[in-house]
RNA sequence: CCGGGUAUGGUGGAAUUGGCAGACACGCCAGAUUUAGGAUCUGGUGCGAGAGCGUGCAGGUUCAAGUCCUGUUACCCGGACCA
């Protein structure tokens, strides 16, 4: 029988959509779940299998859930600021806005021709001046709340893409955009205080239910670690040189200092410092090296030597000297260091390079080779000798250095503020004004949105300045405080911004006069499941998870983590096993595999290529595979008979399947649960005929993986609800347990024969019908038995000597 | 350099968490049907002629190891002079 997947899937997307059976009711009387993927950002290239992949899970978990009686929240949107669209804007002149509706519908098509169960109700888009006047709104509050604070400092710029970049995005030196050598700018730009969260956010991370790997990557973007400041004298000054160190135990074999060469108090003590020329050569050497390059050079360190200009140990009243080198940064701790060559290894090759004393305090191992960053009994310590433990000499330590007044305990953070700003047009304007004698002064709430207004040239100033500053209509206006003249900000917000909020956007996506409302808010409470890539579990949901942590403080949403569990799929890799990408040319379309194979066979292949969670390579001829499953689960009606219950034949291996597919597709093994079905359609072959009962079990848990053959099929039969809404089949642990079974049996660990036994058999008689059994007697002949043990359901084995 | 992960047939991958390694699928081989097939159906398929051998490599624990322990190699991802 020929299946046309063409018209039939046309036909039930449109059925699904006429009928509604997608949309999520707000207050329903039954339990809610809240599925979240991660919306895609549209650009003009068109979905990716990729992104099938990624929403294929929770699509399943979804479909399953309705069926089990839930009401799902399973929506989508479109994360639509961003420079590739606006790259595009000023190469063909065609407006940024046009654009992105273009992408958006292409998309929209797109995902419905797979049949994705989204509620279309709710979509959203991040670029609507009904969603970026809430982002513009949660900025406010930041800033109302001394979140949000502008900063002069080095910003890495891009020269190509004439944009200002996070951290996050120039890592290794390169723009995360275009891939060109990032340089340093010094600029003023817009931060948001995350730092400030950093503990909540870590906190906040023993209340949610993320994978091991998702949590632990977090837990180091944060960073936190615990140690001491500790305040040096300087000589001949009135002036203290603050570090901080993990180790303030090691305070005895500190042999010399080193400072950042950007350390402000370089500059205070110009005229003290004999040899400023050289300090301000050194600067100028590292201004000149790229991140990248600094990198390269990890092991030759460099530095000079101040003159004139030096510390005193204060536990011990030493004179040492201090060094400016570009090994210690100013962004981290205090931007000065003690240095304890002994005991760290950067320390003690830069001590090598500059002939710097060595002092051991730590023993257990050569530090005429190495630094030892081990633990031991610490030596040449005065009070501190004798101690072997890390843990009580650090607190003797910070004991001592309280009572002298000298140093602290402290806390430090990897994670620093977020650059919050983008030199571009195409994102939500920051909605503050510049007013000479108010200064910085925030758009009122009632004025809200601040429209993104229409240029006509996208191209970014060549000093690194947004197109909107050559807007006069725009930046000229009236501070909202004194009514004088004043500028409005030119800068935009990044692309991060509008996906931090999202999730709470789709809970009330047509509110106007909040984000959303409070009673659906508590409704829905926290996503349920969160399924997106490995990439965006650092930035995006630390950022997310930010916001969200600082609307819930205050007060305007009702639980203080968004996510109660978080999962990430891997990639598709191209048919060559390397990352798709489109100057290899080893792209897949999903349109190309709609338009040969259909819907349900994309779904069912993504799902079934491998690992979920890890990556695996495109093979068309495993799509075929699946596209043969598809067509035999259609013949089936040539075999049904008329009866409503199980057979015989297939009643366990249906309790079987349920019970795997139905704990399967809660964990992420889809390909497994599709497996169980495939190898059930085996069986089902085999036994030459399938019940109309048995029919409709399987075609209901094929459903939510191929929704369209399946539904078909169910009509075909007579069915007269759509399975969308009918129920999920149920298993009778009883009945999943055959009657007989086949154990191994082994003599002394060897395998010897496979019998078959009742289930329900004890040690005593598995092991008697092992022994009679003609090759194991053979092995065990002429041999004392040693030891004999029977696993249920599993073995036999016989120990013999 | 640091952190995390992975390693199983010709290929993608299974393996109830210490209990029959290779489920399911691809590919391949043989056959059937067909004017033809990127179609369909049936059978076979880890390696080895064999006793046997087999989960990157070398040890160990155990009646029993892909799974646990020690060491080691290769690859992937993330971070990167974090004091």
């Amino acid at each position: 029988m020929n299946y046309d997947f063409k018209m039939t899937e046309k036909k039930w997307q449109d059925r699904w959509e006429k009928s509604g059976v997608f949309h999520a009711e707000d207050f329903s009387d039954k339990p809610k779940f809240y599925a979240l993927v991660e919306f895609p950002y549209p650009s003009g290239a068109g979905m990716h299998v990729g992104h099938i992949k990624a929403y294929s899970g929770l699509e399943v978990v979804s479909r399953k859930r309705r069926m089990q009686g839930y009401n799902v929240l399973f929506p989508i949107g479109f994360d639509a600021y961003g420079l590739p669209t606006e790259n595009y804007a000023i190469k063909t002149g065609i407006h940024p806005r046009q654009v992105t509706d273009q992408n958006i519908e292409k998309f929209s098509s797109q995902l419905k021709r797979v049949g994705f169960s989204f509620d279309w109700n709710r979509v959203i888009d991040t670029t609507d001046i009904h969603y970026y006047k809430w982002t513009q709104w949660i900025f406010l509050k930041m800033f109302e709340h001394g979140l949000a604070f502008r900063d002069k400092t080095l910003v890495n710029y891009c020269p190509s893409c004439k944009v200002v970049l996070s951290n996050e995005d120039s890592q290794g030196g390169k723009c995360d955009i275009c891939h060109s050598d990032i340089v340093q700018k010094s600029k003023d730009v817009w931060y948001l205080r995350i730092t400030e969260y950093a503990d909540k956010l870590l906190e906040g991370l023993d209340h949610v239910d993320y994978l091991p790997n998702v949590r632990l990557q977090q837990e180091n973007w944060i960073g936190k670690s615990t140690g001491a400041f500790v305040n040096f004298t300087v000589k001949d000054t009135d002036e203290t040189l603050r570090i901080y160190t993990t180790r303030p135990d090691t305070l005895f074999g500190v042999t010399f200092m080193v400072m950042a060469p950007e350390h402000p108090m370089l500059d205070k003590y110009q005229s003290q410092i004999k040899n400023f020329d050289a300090v301000l050569n050194y600067r100028a050497e590292c201004a000149k090296k790229t991140e990248f390059e600094r990198t390269q050079l990890v092991k030759d360190k460099t530095g000079v030597r101040l003159d004139g200009f030096c510390a005193i140990n204060p536990v011990n009243g030493k004179e040492i000297p201090i060094f400016i080198s570009d090994y210690v940064m100013m962004g981290y701790g205090t931007g000065a260091i003690m240095a304890v060559p002994a005991h760290d290894q950067r320390d003690y090759d830069f001590a090598k390079e500059f002939g710097i004393d060595i002092i051991e305090v730590i023993k257990g191992g050569d530090i005429s080779k190495e630094a030892y960053t081990g633990d031991g009994e610490m030596v040449n310590s005065d009070f501190l000798n004798g101690y072997t433990n890390k843990k009580d000499s650090i607190a003797r330590m910070l004991e001592f250095l309280s009572e002298k007044g000298i140093g602290e305990k402290g806390v430090q953070y990897k994670m620093k503020d977020w650059a919050f700003n983008r030199q571009r047009y195409w994102g939500e304007p920051i909605p503050i004004v510049h007013c000479p004698k108010c200064g910085m002064v925030a758009v009122p709430y009632d004025e809200l949105p601040l429209k993104l207004p229409d240029v006509k040239n996208f191209e970014p100033g060549s000093d690194g300045e947004s197109p909107l500053a050559k807007i006069d209509s725009f930046v000229n206006c009236k501070c909202p405080k004194c009514g004088g003249d004043a500028k409005r900000e030119t800068d935009t917000m990044p692309q991060w911004a509008g996906s931090s909020w999202y999730f709470l956007r789709y809970i009330d996506p047509h509110n106007d006069e909040h984000f959303a409302d409070m009673d659906k808010l508590k409704y829905w409470g926290m996503v349920d499941w969160y399924n997106g890539g490995m990439e965006h579990v650092t930035r995006h949901m630390i950022y997310s998870r930010f916001w969200h942590r600082f609307l819930y403080d205050i007060g305007e949403v009702p639980f203080p983590e968004p996510y109660a569990k978080r999962t990430a799929q891997g990639l598709i890799l191209g048919p060559d096993g390397d990352k798709m990408s489109k100057s290899k040319g080893n792209v897949v379309d999903p349109n190309d595999v709609v338009d040969v194979y259909g819907a349900d066979v994309l779904r069912t292949y993504v799902l079934f290529m491998g690992d979920y969670e890890k990556a695996s390579p495109w093979s068309e001829s495993s799509v075929r595979g699946c596209k043969r499953f598809i067509d035999r689960t259609w013949n089936l009606q040539t075999i049904m008979t008329p009866e409503e219950g199980y057979s015989a034949k297939l009643e366990t291996s249906f309790h079987k399947a349920i019970k795997k597919v139905s704990e399967d597709t809660e964990s992420l093994k889809y390909n497994t649960a599709i497996a169980t079905l495939m190898a059930l359609l085996n069986e089902i072959y085999d036994a030459g005929s399938i019940t109309k009962g048995e029919l409709k079990t399987f075609i209901s848990l094929l459903n939510p993986i191929a929704p369209h053959v399946t539904e078909e099929l169910n009509e075909v039969i007579g069915g007269k609800q759509m399975l969308a809404v009918s129920p999920w089949p149920t298993y009778d642990e009883a009945k999943c347990v055959d009657n007989e079974i086949e154990i191994a049996v082994q003599v002394s660990g060897k395998i010897k024969a496979r019998l078959m036994i009742p289930a329900d058999a004890d040690s005593d008689a598995a092991i008697a019908a092992a022994k009679s059994n003609a090759s194991v007697a053979a092995a065990l002949e002429g041999k004392q038995i040693v030891k004999e043990l029977y696993v249920k359901g599993r073995l036999v084995n016989i120990v013999a000597k």
